[in-house]
RNA sequence: GGGCGGUUAGCUCAGUUGGUAGAGCACUCGCUUGACGUGCGAGUGGUCACAAGUUCGAAUCUUGUACCGCCCACCA
């Protein structure tokens, strides 16, 4: 019985949660009839699979309001095709979140430590930030749950779990090997001050006052340009008479005087009547100021009317090119300039416009707000269309300052009325100016190709091929410097105040300069057809229908992807250098320069042809990874199958081509083996008859080797051509097995009781064969693989990992460090450093007690290792005489010296120097007088590090030191933070077990990728880490914003297409932007944002839900409603109530859809109606219809209508308590009544689960208690 | 400037094979409280932005215009 009262989704809610999750019911391998499967039962059981991806929300923060929108949506079709029968899989994950992740993290660690991330180093900072972030993965996926998300929490990964990164970068190296990826120079923005790149995204924008400078360009030679005939004013409202001049005019009526002088032809253009031009004379007469050669009336003013200046032309059959014109209202400029003509304001200082006019005809002048970015000139660009500059296109300039020659290119993004309408082009500081050299590159081919010249280096300061003067210079001072300059030589036409926008770095505000850098790119061509048409051809549908054209816009005007991002967090580009990678600006040519350990590269194929570079996942040799040898035998299998797998996997590895090997000249496959160097550390895995070439080539050779993983080694019984009899020989004479336990440390053979002419007799004889090998071989595991290799590959990974760890523990360095036993001065805790006291009696004591539990310990140390001072040198040698080793003592790990607190108590320190004794108590590094500062000390041990890499590397080693070198060597090697480090007393003798991991000599690339490219790889990365690939891929759904439709949705499609050769998603569902309740964009700033969560607890997860479902389409924003909410909550307490009505009428009643009665018979065909409409909408992608629909059927006919005509048959009394309805014929009705209810009940509750899951399941649970509604079928 | 949407009742929005305009909230009137912290019934309210076209018939298809919104590009 359901409880009495209204329905309380709070208390409910949690309680259906539980019993969910119990059940298991969100995992695939839950089976309806057959309950919970294993996975690989669950695999093969024969139901159609169904999945979608979820998209991972950020795993810092709780879901928002538009995440959860999307749980909603996605859950509808999770829950909806369960009840359709299939195995349906929800993969849930979450998201590291790139930059906006790295900032979060540098915020959290700047509050929590005050440390950067340069304090703590990019591997802590990586470790710290990932801990951190799994930390707070369950607080995000409660909030996936408590809205219903029913995917398979147990399988939920983080994105940069192993796993995926793995995935992901394998993506990057088979780019690699299909040449799909470059490393070019291309321009980005650089931030100067956090020396990183910086996407658009994050920079911001800033109003700056800047001045537009005007600056002639020489025009070279012979390539001069027409001279200026004619100078056209608009002196409108300037000079009517002369006694109502207001401004400047005496200085133009000079000059167009002088002009006049000069023969120019003068023209006005003006509504002003030539008559009214007049001139007040010193007798006060007034005189006719003008006589005009030209003169057209501009009826329009003060708009003029665009006309007026093609009608001019055409009247005195004037050349644009040749005519100056000059107005006094800058608006006017405009109309002119769409003619083509020079234009000049009125205001400018007659000075410069004489200069201008004189001077003009040499000159193209340009425009600029950044003078010094000339100097990286390599072009001047007009307007295709204008008429001015016409005569200049494709002739040279010179450029000021710098006298290199730049070529007059075109381009239809100059904007003929800004400035002069000529733009120097500075393709290296310049993003639009890069582009448009491009566009012209690519238009005019080879010949007339124009370059980059980068002039601006990584601190903001010039470089490059300039003159010396400027080099060094910051770019605001050498704007300064070039104006003057230009100034002294008569280039700078005018100047005017010209706001501008500059772009500022959104976290370090310095300003963002635009440079050449060189980037890592994917060439996108290949990558983008297969995504187009996929799209094109409707294998991959988009819901709503018209982002179909959004993608397809965006697709096909897809240019090269860069890829690198300078961040930390995140997936670091898998790319190897064999030494420091250096980006310089080639002095002579200001090109970009890339060098590897000082030698030029020209890009990533180059530098790994030179090898100074790989691409591979794992760090090169680092791992020790580089010594595992495939040795291919006759038979297939290994060769097509398993070792292509295993190098895959381990890139590193060779697969040695042995041709020869059936071949009966022996000699033939020793030739192969040895161009390789096997040794010690080797890890070689052989397959049948190469099992038994490389054992004899071992063995003639007296080569040492780690691992040897015979597979099918082939111990097969001699066929009768004799040839076969010669290679089981070479592992069958007797006097060779002696030797196998000396040279090969592990020897593992796989195989199977199958294998072609193999038995298990021979194979025992071989163990048995090698007497000597007894002990070691005991050791050793057989395998006894499937007859159809069915699980061999996966030993034989299982055991090359097992090696392999092995390999790279047997190559660490190992320490044991051991304190010094005690001394008097430890035993009354006194300052200890440079003092140099004998161990006293205990000291002793404790030193042979330690050198004897370490012989029973049976531990090997292959050396001990001690601070020249005497307790510890004294301490090591106790030991060393009970293991037998010599002592090695440096002084590199001596105590530090404590100067003037030696000898002192931490007492006697306290009261002596209370003000040091505070500060070292707060500051580690704190010096101290005459003693050794605690930076002195870390670089000894360094020192002393460096040492044990160079000559005692792979050593284990004991080593015995101080208090204070232990600390120190803690944070070295065990990464402790000086705060952890110094917690805690070190005791004598106490002991620390430490590794070193062996230098590489490669570096890693020092970027990370582009968040895109490791999304991009969603829809496979996490079911490849799940090892569901085969079963759920491709996906059905993809459901995400409609706003990341381009950049991530494309980018899936390109790279799933790519790796996987399948569709990522059949469909692509876009749900629209949940707004805030005004209407606006939730933000934080405008403090609109409504947290799930709150609603959550006010109404309801299923309130919450319909809000988002209920009659909204694809794509379309909509805005957080409480009137909907409001009535959401009230339209599931109708729900509990119509429930509780039904269930309490019919109790012990079987449900039927089976009627004589009119009314029944309506409900049961609506009902019908419902389920095909609701079907048809879900089917169709409206799910926005198929909820209003299960709204109102619900409400308004069942509750309204059916429930109303229901009541007077179920009642057996009447009001006044009466018996009514007693009848044969009225129980009969009653009867199917009840049946039907309760039909219909069952029927809305199914069809409402997937929109509603919480509640139904509630009511469910009163219908079916043994069961869960979730698999309940009803389509 | 390019691309894509939107413009329907006072408000928020539905309306897919073109056939007499819908929901929720709000408003008016009435009824009801033994499933319903309420519910039910009835009602008010829209030349579906504007214009032209196709059609027997257009909110729905075509073209154009206006305004609003989003994304992308641009501002030397």
């Amino acid at each position: 019985m359901l409880p009495k009262g209204p329905y309380n989704s709070g208390n409910t809610e949690p309680e259906i949660l539980k019993y969910w999750l119990d059940g298991k019911f969100f995992k695939p391998e839950y089976h309806p009839e057959r309950g919970l499967l294993s996975t690989e039962e669950m695999k093969t059981d024969g139901r159609e699979p169904f999945c979608i991806v979820n998209p991972p929300p950020n795993a810092y923060m709780r879901p928002h309001i538009g995440n959860v929108s999307g749980y909603a949506y996605q859950d509808v079709f999770l829950r909806y095709n369960r009840m359709k029968g299939k195995k349906v899989l929800g993969q849930p994950g979450k998201d590291h979140a790139g930059i906006q992740g790295e900032v979060v993290l540098e915020k959290i660690f700047w509050e929590n430590k005050k440390k950067t991330k340069q304090d703590m180093g990019r591997d802590k900072f990586y470790k710290a930030s990932y801990s951190h972030f799994l930390k707070l993965m369950p607080m995000v996926m409660a909030d996936e749950q408590r809205i219903g998300l029913s995917s398979d929490y147990d399988r939920n990964i983080f994105t940069l779990d192993p796993k995926i990164v793995k995935t992901v970068l394998g993506t990057f190296t088979k780019m690699f090997e299909d040449k799909m990826v470059y490393k070019g120079v291309r321009i980005v923005n650089w931030d100067p001050i956090a020396k990183t790149t910086l996407a658009d995204i994050d920079t911001e924008r800033e109003e700056r006052d800047g001045e537009l400078v005007y600056i002639n360009y020489p025009i070279a030679g012979e390539n001069k340009k027409p001279k200026i005939k004619t100078i056209v004013f608009d002196i409108y409202g300037v000079v009517v008479k002369a006694d109502e001049q207001k401004t400047i005019d005496q200085e133009i009526i000079a000059l167009i005087k002088d002009l006049k002088h000069q023969n120019y032809k003068i023209g006005l253009l003006s509504n002003t009547k030539e008559e009214n031009l007049v001139e007040h004379d010193s007798d006060g007469q007034y005189l006719k100021l003008f006589d005009f050669q030209y003169f057209a009336a501009d009826t329009n003013n003060p708009k003029p009317d665009p006309k007026a200046y093609e009608k001019f032309e055409e009247k005195y059959s004037l050349k644009p090119e040749e005519i100056l014109f000059i107005d006094d209202n800058i608006e006017n400029l405009s109309p002119a300039k769409k003619r083509g003509w020079i234009t000049f304001h009125y205001q400018d200082n007659t000075e410069n416009l004489k200069k201008f006019i004189e001077t003009g005809r040499e000159y193209l002048t340009v425009a600029t707000t950044r003078a010094e970015t000339m100097l990286g000139d390599t072009a001047v660009v007009i307007n295709p269309k204008d008429e001015r500059y016409k005569d200049l296109i494709g002739k040279k300039l010179i450029l000021p300052l710098v006298d290199r020659e730049i070529p007059v290119i075109t381009s239809p993004h100059v904007d003929m009325e800004f400035g002069t309408g000529a733009v120097k082009l500075t393709p290296a500081h310049s993003m639009d100016d890069y582009k448009m050299m491009n566009e012209w590159n690519v238009e005019n081919g080879e010949e007339k190709k124009v370059g980059y010249i980068n002039v601006i280096d990584k601190d903001a300061k010039m470089t490059g091929p300039i003159p010396e003067k400027y080099k060094g210079l910051t770019t605001e001072e050498c704007r300064e410097e070039i104006s003057k300059d230009l100034e002294k030589q008569g280039l700078i036409v005018k100047r005017e105040p010209h706001k501008m926008n500059v772009m500022i770095g959104e976290r370090s505000k310095a300003v963002v300069e635009q440079i050449m850098s060189s980037q890592w790119f994917i060439d996108v061509e290949k990558l983008k057809q297969p995504a187009i048409d996929a799209v094109k051809n409707g294998e991959v549908q988009i819901h709503p229908d018209y982002m179909k054209k959004k993608y397809l816009h965006w697709m096909e005007n897809l240019h090269d992807w860069p890829v690198s991002r300078s961040l930390w967090w995140g997936y670091r580009i898998p790319v190897w250098y064999k030494g420091e990678v250096k980006e310089e600006v080639n002095q002579e040519t200001g090109q970009i320069i890339e060098t590897i350990n000082g030698v030029q590269v020209d890009g990533i194929y180059d530098a790994v042809a030179k090898g100074l570079a790989k691409v591979q996942i794992d760090e090169p040799g680092s791992e020790n990874r580089k010594n595992l040898f495939l040795i291919p035998g006759k038979h297939g299998y290994a060769n097509r199958k398993l070792f292509p797998e295993i190098k895959n996997e381990y890139p590193h590895a060779a697969i040695l081509d042995v041709k020869g090997l059936d071949d009966p000249e022996y000699k033939n496959y020793v030739d192969e083996f040895k161009k390789y160097d096997f040794d010690e550390a080797s890890i070689i895995v052989a397959h049948s008859l190469g099992t038994r070439a490389i054992l004899r080539y071992l063995l003639d050779n007296k080569i040492k080797v780690n691992s040897l993983i015979m597979l099918a080694p082939g111990c097969r019984k001699p066929r009768s051509n004799g040839r076969d009899q010669k290679y089981l020989d070479l592992i069958t004479n007797a006097h060779d097995y002696d030797q196998l336990k000396d040279l090969i440390k592990n020897i593992d053979i796989v195989y199977s009781d199958n294998d072609e002419l193999m038995t298990l007799k021979n194979f025992e004889d071989f163990v048995k064969l090698i007497p000597g090998a007894k002990a070691h071989l005991e050791k050793n595991k057989m395998h006894y693989a499937s007859s159809d290799y069915g699980n061999r590959s996966e030993i034989v990974k299982g055991l090359l990992k097992e090696k392999l760890d092995a390999n790279i523990e047997n190559n660490l360095t190992k320490f044991t460090v051991v304190r010094h036993a005690q001394t008097d001065h430890n035993k009354i805790k006194a300052f200890c450093g440079s003092l140099d006291p004998k161990l006293n009696r205990t000291g002793q004591v404790q030193a042979e007690m330690f050198a004897r539990t370490l012989k029973e310990s049976n531990e090997k140390y292959d050396m001990i290792i001690s601070s020249d001072l005497k307790r510890a040198k004294e301490t090591a040698e106790i030991i060393a005489k009970e293991l037998k080793l010599e002592v090695i003592s440096t002084e590199l790990i001596r105590e530090r010296d404590f100067g003037i607190l030696e000898g002192k108590t931490w007492q006697q320190v306290e009261t002596e120097y209370p003000k040091l004794a505070k500060k070292i108590e707060e500051q580690y590094q704190e010096e101290i007088p005459e003693g050794e500062s605690i930076n002195k000390v870390e670089d000894r041990v360094r020192a002393f590090l460096d040492m044990i890499r160079n000559d005692y590397s792979g050593k284990k080693i004991l080593l015995v030191t101080h208090f204070g070198i232990i600390r120190i060597l803690k944070r070295e090697l065990l990464g402790e933070t000086p705060e952890e480090s110094r917690k805690g007393q070190i005791d004598n003798l106490q002991r620390f077990e430490m590794r070193i991991k062996p230098e590489s000599d490669w570096i890693q690339d020092l970027d990370v990728f582009d968040t895109w490219f490791s999304s991009g790889q969603w829809a496979y990365a996490p079911l490849i880490a799940n090892d569901l690939i085969d079963t759920f891929y491709p996906t059905d759904i993809m459901e995400t914003m409609h706003d990341i439709l381009e950049l991530w949705v494309s980018r899936m499609m390109m790279l799933s297409l790519y790796t996987q050769k399948k569709i990522p998603f059949k469909h692509v569902y876009l749900h629209g932007m949940v707004k805030a309740a005004d209407g606006q964009k939730m933000s934080k700033s405008k403090g609109n944002v409504v947290l799930p969560e709150e609603i959550i607890e006010k109404y309801g997860a299923d309130s919450l839900r319909l809000m988002y479902l209920v009659g909204n389409k694809a794509g379309a924003s909509y805005p957080v409603s409480y009137e909907k909410l409001e009535g959401y909550k009230r339209f599931l307490n109708k729900i509990w109530n119509a429930s509780k009505f039904v269930l309490s009428n019919t109790e012990n009643i079987k449900p039927s859809d089976k009627s004589s009665n009119k009314e029944d018979k309506k409900l049961l065909r609506e009902l019908m109606t419902l389920k095909q409409t609701i079907i048809r909408h879900i089917d169709n992608y409206r799910i926005g219809m198929a909820a209003e629909e299960l709204y109102s059927h619900f409400w308004h006919y069942f509750c309204d209508v059916f429930l109303e005509e229901v009541k007077p048959r179920l009642y057996t009394k009447d009001r006044e308590g009466n018996p009514i309805n007693q009848g044969p014929k009225e129980q009969k009705s009653r009867k199917e009544a009840q049946s039907v209810l309760l039909y219909a009940l069952r029927e809305y509750m199914k069809m409402l689960n997937p929109f509603i899951p919480f509640i139904t399941e509630r009511i469910w649970q009163e219908i079916e208690p043994e069961k869960t509604i979730m698999y309940e079928s009803w389509v």
